[in-house]
RNA sequence: UCCUCGGUAGCUCAGCUGGUUAGAGCACCUGACUGUUAAUCAGGGGGUCGCUGGUUCAAGUCCAGCCCGGGGAGCCA
């Protein structure tokens, strides 16, 4: 809604109340008056999704309208419309006689129309039901000669051009909706499980947090040679890289907790699997150790896995025949055994595996690669898992989902919690800590997370050990000092989760508008 | 940021070892078509071959620099 039409209705229902109380009505019936949709124009009765049109079969024989945008318009009488309600089109089928040559030429790819007709069984093979079309109102035009979108396959890239129009493709359109469905899952998950949904700040002033570069966020027009004490927050300020600090801050009163929100990274990074600004999902629960971390990371995926294929099965189905003609093109060795939604279905219902850090680099010094030298980074314990090594694991060891614990406390965050002889990834080779690393084929690290350092003078020790200035984050240790527990969560990359579900290759892709280093257009 | 591949019509791409007026499919325009499924058929318009410079009788094709994009790597979610 236009924002100065908003503004005007919300008056307009100021004054209503003003008049109402006036008049000495009841406070109630104001707050009735309130939310019944008096100012908003209702649809017709009549109006359906196409969603609905094609799903609900009591429709059959009735008269209804349906609007949506025309995705081809073939042999002068056949109109594929689509809604967005689902990725499959309603056939509207008008009749010359009552629609004229005019109107007809109007219909367009792209075009904005309205059909109000009766829902009859479909005389052509593919579609169950169609409209036969009694009058059709051209809503929007849309110049076939400009408008970039056409009825055939496009690149991928083409449409990262396009990305204002790119909903208009079946493929994106699905892509979004699922991304829907897994963003509302979450909140339904987490709701369900007793976590409070934590807004952490985006604007921060800490650069403790070992996450890579930062954006700065200033109200200076230039900041060369000005005290940062002169700027809006009194000091250096950035975007957030992790809300996991705060997080934590609130777990240990509120009990559980999760974060929801867009994070930045001013990594000059190119690749198919990092954005400068992505949406990160950060559950963090006191009381709760690296075990309960796993089986939480591990049931939330499965949830959302299981809700997608509720909810989103049509979309799935193109995604998989997509994904199908796709791998067509590849030589046979490179080609996945398995369909999008199998895929979903394996990773459902089997248990990912969970291993050690020292596990991993055993399997890994005794695989086939290693011996035949094909690794390119070396094996050794100590050194960080290179995507080769986790794509081996991940892609041909187990071939499912796997869960890594007890890295070497020299190449993990400050606050992960130090291992002792008794704790889950303790090594013989050197110090571990209780990180975990849920790695998923195909997209690598997918969560990220850790059991954290409850223990004052662990921390105070590690800090220093890694440089971490402990006076910046005296609020985060205060934690440790007044009732400290032990405590743990994770971070979830929601659109590399979006891409596994999809099975899009590029992060680019399942994000509405990507924002990678030189791409700020939309 | 590094490695690698690429940039030819609105889109997807062909154009061999330099050699006449640079091609195809789709899209678009005109016409045909009352059961099509990325509809089909006939005709038509459409190009500074990423940019700049160089080699050559001759450059889309060879060389150099720059710009942009894909894939891989690092950083990570």
């Amino acid at each position: 809604m236009d924002v100065r039409f908003r503004s005007i209705v919300l008056r307009s229902f100021a004054a209503e109340c003003k008049e109402s109380s006036e008049k000495g009505e009841k406070g109630e019936n104001v707050l009735a008056h309130a939310f019944s949709p008096l100012s908003l124009p209702s649809p017709p009765a009549t109006m359906h999704s196409i969603r609905s049109v094609l799903d609900d079969t009591t429709l059959t024989g009735t008269t209804v309208t349906v609007a949506g945008w025309v995705r081809t318009f073939r042999n002068d009488r056949f109109i594929a419309l689509n809604d967005g309600s689902t990725v499959r089109n309603l056939q509207c089928v008008i009749d010359q006689e009552q629609v004229d040559e005019a109107t007809r030429a109007r219909l367009t790819t792209s075009a904005a129309v309205r059909c109000t007709g009766t829902i009859v069984e479909s005389k052509g093979g593919g579609q169950r039901v169609e409209m036969q079309v009694s009058e059709v109102v051209v809503l929007g035009d849309s110049d076939g000669e400009k408008y970039p979108i056409q009825p055939k396959k496009h690149s991928l890239e083409f449409l990262r051009e396009n990305a204002h129009l790119r909903f208009r493709t079946s493929t994106f359109s699905a892509v979004f909706r699922i991304r829907h469905q897994v963003s509302f899952g979450i909140h339904a998950y987490f709701d369900q499980h007793g976590y409070n949904y934590f807004h952490s700040p985006i604007i921060t002033a800490s650069d403790a947090e070992g996450a890579g570069e930062m954006f700065r966020v200033t109200a200076l027009a230039d900041t060369k040679g000005t005290d940062p004490a002169e700027d809006f927050f009194g000091r250096v300020t950035n975007l957030t890289v992790s809300g996991q600090l705060e997080a934590e801050l609130a777990a240990t009163a509120l009990g559980k907790v999760y974060t929801f929100g867009p994070t930045f990274r001013a990594e000059n990074s190119n690749t198919a699997r990092h954005l400068a600004e992505f949406w990160m999902i950060e559950p963090e629960a006191a009381f709760m150790d690296i075990q309960g971390n796993m089986d939480l990371a591990e049931d939330l995926c499965k949830h959302l896995i299981a809700r997608v294929l509720e909810k989103s099965m049509d979309d799935l189905q193109f995604l998989d025949g997509r994904l199908a003609d796709e791998e067509k093109q590849k030589p046979q060795q490179q080609r996945s055994e398995m369909g999008l939604i199998d895929r979903l279905k394996f990773v459902l219902e089997n248990p990912f595996e969970r291993i050690t850090y020292d596990q991993a680099i055993d399997i890994l010094l005794r695989s086939k690669p290693y011996q035949k030298k094909q690794f390119q980074f070396p094996v050794e314990w100590g050194i960080d898992l290179q995507s080769e090594h986790e794509r081996y694991l991940v892609e041909k060891h187990f071939n499912k989902p796997v869960i890594v614990t007890g890295y070497p406390a020299q190449i993990k965050a400050f606050y992960m919690r130090t291992n002792g002889p008794d704790d889950l990834g303790y090594s013989d080779k050197g110090p571990t800590v209780a990180a975990m690393d849920v790695l998923f084929p195909g997209i690598g690290e997918i969560i990220g997370g850790s059991q954290r350092e409850e223990r004052l003078d662990m921390l105070e020790a590690r800090m220093a050990e890694m440089g971490v200035p402990t006076e910046q984050l005296w609020w985060y240790l205060d934690t440790r000092r007044f009732g400290t527990v032990p405590h743990a969560g994770f971070g979830l990359g929601l659109e590399r989760f979006v891409q596994f579900v999809t099975g899009m290759g590029n992060i680019r892709d399942v994000i509405p508008f990507p924002r990678t280093p030189g791409n700020a257009e939309f």
